[in-house]
DNA sequence: GCCATATATCAACAATTCTTGATATTATCA
DNA sequence: TGATAATATCAAGAATTGTTGATATATGGC
């Protein structure tokens, strides 16, 4: 049950692999910002910003609002829990089956090595 | 201070962009695993193996430990640490200046919208 | 030393992603 | 209605990443 979740979050990572990505989402995290606000603080042009804004919203990291010509972005904070919680599924080793008196499937601690 | 660590993990994200290194990791979340098993299990071709594990241990996700001709994989757990409590800094609002009594660059409640 | 096996590396190609400049869309205002 | 401003989309090229087959580098057994 736990596997195929985990693979289906590759494109959350994907959108976490660039740079430039990253940095919006770092404005992002003191309030919703305007676009022009992003270029500005960003120094892009305006076409490349637009294709990784589509690219976070794509992957549920970001979510936008559209306000008269103005469309502000923000995070959106469920898919930085869904990630969150991803990665905490695969930091739980899982136990050998029969290792210990875990049930299968679930966390011990008998092959953290 | 969190800005600049953040970005720094993009390789980390990258390495878990890709759905063969995730399923990788899956594989050795129950121990560690030569590369034999892990082709065994994949069903792919040695070089490109070779070059996942690589990447995942470039990114240090993973480690290896030789043993004779044998060369086995593990989790490498702190790799998953540090890239959860990444996650966790992004997910905490930044306060507005000013906003609330949470000292800047704190997380506060005021702007989660 | 020679052979077989496990893994890594390399060069070439394929596929994907990023970047650019141009154009399209939509909303506001005169 | 026409002009302007904010943002999105598109096509083409550049850059990066993934895949393949061939070859290289160990290591252990004979």
């Amino acid at each position: 049950m736990a596997q195929p979740q985990i693979e289906q979050c590759c494109p959350q990572f994907q959108a976490l692999s660039d740079r430039t990505r990253v940095r919006i989402l770092e404005l992002l995290r003191d309030g919703e910002k305007c676009v022009c606000e992003l270029i500005a603080a960003l120094d892009l042009r305006q076409s490349l910003l637009s294709f990784h804004l589509k690219t976070l919203k794509n992957a549920g990291l970001v979510k936008d609002r559209k306000q008269g010509r103005w469309v502000h972005y923000s995070i959106d904070w469920n898919g930085l829990d869904e990630l969150q919680k991803l990665i905490s599924v695969l930091q739980q080793p899982l136990p050998k089956s029969g290792c210990c008196e875990a049930p299968e499937g679930e966390a011990c601690s008998c092959n953290t090595l």
